[in-house]
DNA sequence: TTTAAACAAATTGTCGACAATATTATTTAT
DNA sequence: ATAAATAATATTGTCGACAATTTGTTTAAA
């Protein structure tokens, strides 16, 4: 394992917040495989920082779940399961219903704009076979209801969420080669949110979740990472 | 100010957690105004513990929110606006909304008794004149839909925001020697969630909740611990 | 050979000290 | 007297070392 240079990348305030980045990044890119341990002595020389900083770090990635703490044992790369999907995505459901219902009468041109620039950059990357790029893409499209909302704890919800699906996506990705979200996956989501009846787009979003679900569902068996 | 002895209260596994317990405690209490600073030095003199402890424990009370840190200048109590008790019973309410539609099925004898034994507990809180037993007994009784409905996630999400309104409900008996949750408060809550019409429910949730927040926000001005 | 106890190594939990930054007090210049 | 610059103090951020606990290995007993 090569060291990765750490206080030069982000330039962010204090070091356990590079450090948070940096070790966010090496779990939901999937480097380092879920339901391994973590050597805090091991994680803090190849980040270049004390343990006591990267504990720090840990904690708050614990709070997210991506990491799994148990005291005294260990630190480990949390393992998804069929009921751990189910669950991301139901309360995903929900809050993103929420959100849409909040934002509804803020939009305006501006914002819309806005929603139809994050898919076209979604569009590059799958045209470019940039699957990455896309999974981050496509996360950010859908942030744009809860920006939106102006609601503060329901942005801060999403984006608790948010690192477990991109952690999910890299991971299935990695494991199959494809998995990235289809070109054309959000045209009618896109096109009812420009539109004019929440309703219709409520009922959209259980559709369109439940088909992410089911379509990411079924590579689940027999997968390194996964627990079935 | 008096130390608090530690090591010896809660048995809690490492004495992070029971640091954690402890200086929740001393928020959601009310102790500790809003607002104010928590010096590392002080407070882990008072708690018997190193700062390095503390702080582990710090960053688990910013993330849900009791504290709020800004580097290198210090760490203080959560100050709660209008927009702030807005914000956390919207999400409650949609929260529970879905809880209660997740738990409907799930609902038996044995889950219905325990919610009427939840609800007896808090009628004798308010009974003798405990409110801050109320308050405790209150919260309890809406983790009752969370816990059946057998969604971690949901319950993580309960559990976050759960000690905010404790919190405030505590500044609130504190500043007006009144405020805690009336007698007859749930017992349309209860009778709903033993009928048969989830619709119903839901409905009166939104009630509900319009309700407490209104009931709080109206003693919300001109007072101590609250930004206006 | 298997199991259990005792020991050794590795890992996490906790602590106190030092460095970097912010805050306050003092000095200096206008 | 006021304001800017500077020094002194206080506070947070980071680190390395030690203590407590777990994990792995060896030894002893059945």
């Amino acid at each position: 394992m090569n060291t990765y240079d750490l206080k030069t990348t982000h330039p962010t305030d204090t070091l356990k917040d590079r450090v948070l980045e940096q070790l966010q990044e090496l779990i939901v890119t999937g480097d380092l495989v879920p339901g391994s341990k973590l050597l805090e002595t091991q994680i803090a020389n190849k980040l270049g920082v004390s343990r006591a900083t990267l504990r720090e770090a840990m904690i708050r990635l614990s709070e997210i779940g991506l990491l799994v703490s148990i005291p005294f044992r260990g630190t480990y790369i949390r393992k998804l399961d069929r009921i751990d999907l189910e669950e991301i995505y139901s309360l995903r459901t929900g809050l993103e219903k929420m959100a849409f219902q909040m934002c509804w009468d803020r939009r305006d041109l501006v914002s819309l704009a806005d929603l139809k620039m994050r898919n076209e950059r979604l569009c590059t990357c799958i045209s470019e076979n940039d699957p990455y790029g896309a999974i981050t893409n496509e996360l950010h499209l859908h942030s744009w209801c809860y920006e939106l909302s102006g609601h503060g704890l329901l942005l801060q919800s999403w984006e608790r969420i948010r690192p477990n699906l991109q952690f999910y996506f890299a991971l299935h990705q990695k494991a199959h080669g494809r998995g990235g979200p289809l070109r054309k996956a959000h045209d009618e989501y896109i096109r009812l949110a420009e539109g004019d009846s929440l309703e219709d787009m409520l009922l959209h979003l259980e559709d369109h979740m439940r088909q992410g679900l089911e379509k990411t569902l079924s590579f689940l068996d027999n997968e390194v990472g996964f627990d079935t």
